[in-house]
DNA sequence: TCGATTTCCGTGTACGGTAACGGATAAATA
DNA sequence: TATTTATCCGTTACCGTACACGGAAATCGA
């Protein structure tokens, strides 16, 4: 391996030399620290500009050794669901960003108990990091919170959803409605269809955020555009009790016997896949989001035809690098809000998405 | 914005006292630099591992002084045209690695001249760098040259497609058979196909490396598996002529008035969407590979269905890093293969692509 | 006018590595 | 046994920046 030698660098020691003070005072101009006459001041600036001068970000973070902390506010979830995808962003994130003395932790809270969200958002404040990552779920208690993260300035973004505040410092997820829009493209994909199940599950929202709501807007959207004489049939299930759900959906089919449309707008498909399977039904297209380990064996498996997924551990990544940018940088983001990529996943690509 | 004193960190020094040796031999140790008792090795070596100690990157960066440069083969191309993206590529993954001091640098050649490729690699062994990404056009050439390299130690990772050497630092790509496959499977979509068009461009290949070959026998296998009956009809066009297309393709549809099945396994895929919009030719589903900006156009205007993309940007950012994590980390890459995914794209979710 | 501040600035050391240098010890040779 | 040689390893001088410390000069107050 070849090496090349670092060309005329210009040191903060050239600059003392050429501005005739010291390299303290060289510093102290850098960093603003004050207590340097206006004169040398302004010298030194014009030395730095006139050689070109470039502080050694090595010898910097070196010298300065302060790590920053960034924390990740995410829910609790078991192996396979849909944070652990956000959560491995997480990790590699930490991995990429420790080179830089950035530590990057996740903190978990309980997404049913607000109680344990405010818990963690307490402790958060009491000792804050150099910037957050959060994925918001509980609406008031996040607008809340990150109104304190900006009278203290610690910089925060939103993945996976966002709230209608104008503070935050980018987010990075989906188009929401656009996926739903998209959703029923690839659900009908040109053919005949005449009726279309839409499952949704039963959920008290009490001051939840709920991002999928858009999506249906835009799942209806376009099914009223281009299937104007379809049917949308809602049919709730309960996700805690497969009996009910197989009862829920008996009912639901019971007189139809022509090839089913079935969508699910959340990442819970896999509930209507281990139904299908269970009755052994083939006659239909299923379509749903994320790729939760249940979702893609039942892509796998033939049961779910497609699925929406986005790349949530790519777009944690992309969070914690900007908020490094920022931080050690001072390097804004390009742009506040970054809608990512929506994939389209059949099982003849998903095994190269991971 | 808070900053936090770097706690506990694992230094070289801590793993010279605790291996019972000066932090010249565990440096001596970390690369490999020899004149080391295998006993002292092995003793740093295990005290290493225990203690979890990762050199401080700023701090090796700043006395090792020396600066790395990765140079990019890739040919020359017009602006939209397929290489585009991957230069935008290389563009952000120099940004991402000057930080490390590391240079990245675009080398262009004229992929339909063989000289212009031979000379840029006599200039690049002539001074040569860290760390080569090469997206092979000439197979014997680009043999003749890695086989240079690896003779220096240089790494070198293959983007795009690989050649069958066996020295190569890494692969970043896509699985072209499977992404004949995949196509095939977007372009029939469960319909009842009778014939499809499978148009090529004329080309003469001598010593050139294809690999659409190897997508082509994915997307055949696909329709012999799955639509024995149907026809696979080749269409041969000259991507120079316009005209010639015209009279090409007119003769190929001259005795189809159903529904037509094209598809082009290359990125020229534009190429037939401008015959279709000239003669304003709707009744068909056309499927092509590749985010160029006419591709992009057409998938929008509406004469090509889907296309079927790779991120050539990210694999480039990913092989510039895997080179940085080796050359100044000393990190391998975790598999030597990264076939990355095959994104599946129509009009309604190209626009988040980028 | 003279000590007390305040303002300004140079010096020195630490940060965590790298690598040249030369010394000590053991092995090989005469 | 004396001497060369190879092997192994500790010492030390950096790398470029941050920041504490203390001193000199300038300003101030009575």
């Amino acid at each position: 391996m070849e090496e090349h030698k670092q060309e005329g660098k210009i040191t903060i020691n050239d600059v003392a030399k050429a501005a005739g003070v010291s390299k303290g005072t060289v510093d102290r101009v850098l960093h603003d620290r004050g207590e340097v006459s206006e004169k040398s001041r302004e010298k030194v600036l014009r030395v730095i500009e006139e050689l070109g001068f470039k502080p050694n970000m090595y010898a910097s973070m070196l010298a300065s050794r302060k790590h920053h902390i960034i924390q990740c506010l995410i829910p609790e979830f078991f192996t396979g669901e849909f944070w652990s995808l956000t959560d491995k962003g997480i990790a590699e994130a930490a991995d990429l960003v420790s080179r830089y003395g950035v530590e990057v932790q996740p903190v978990r809270y309980d997404q049913y108990n607000i109680e344990s969200f405010q818990k963690v958002c307490e402790d958060i404040l009491q000792n804050p990091p150099s910037g957050v990552i959060i994925a918001p779920m509980f609406r008031a208690e996040t607008l809340r919170f990150v109104r304190e993260l900006s009278a203290r300035g610690i910089p925060y973004i939103y993945v996976d959803s966002k709230l209608e505040d104008d503070d935050y410092f980018a987010y990075f997820g989906m188009p929401m409605y656009q996926s739903g829009y998209l959703c029923a493209d690839i659900l009908t994909m040109d053919q005949d269809v005449k009726k279309v199940y839409l499952v949704r599950i039963a959920r008290d929202k009490k001051g939840l955020s709920d991002p999928t709501l858009t999506r249906r807007t835009g799942f209806l959207d376009y099914m009223s555009e281009h299937y104007p004489a379809a049917t949308v049939q809602n049919v709730i299930i309960d996700p805690i009790d497969a009996g009910k759900i197989d009862e829920t959906l008996d009912e639901a089919f019971a007189d139809d016997h022509q090839k089913k449309y079935i969508v699910m707008l959340n990442s819970r498909v896999h509930l209507v896949a281990s139904y299908l399977k269970r009755k052994n039904i083939t006659d239909c297209r299923v379509v749903g989001f994320d790729v939760l380990e249940k979702n893609v064996a039942a892509l796998r498996s033939g049961q779910v035809k497609y699925l929406i997924a986005q790349h949530t551990d790519k777009q944690t990544v992309a969070a914690v690098n900007a908020l490094v940018d920022w931080i050690i940088l001072g390097k804004t983001v390009a742009q506040k809000d970054n809608y990512t990529q929506m994939d389209i996943l059949n099982n003849l690509n998903c095994d190269y998405y991971m």
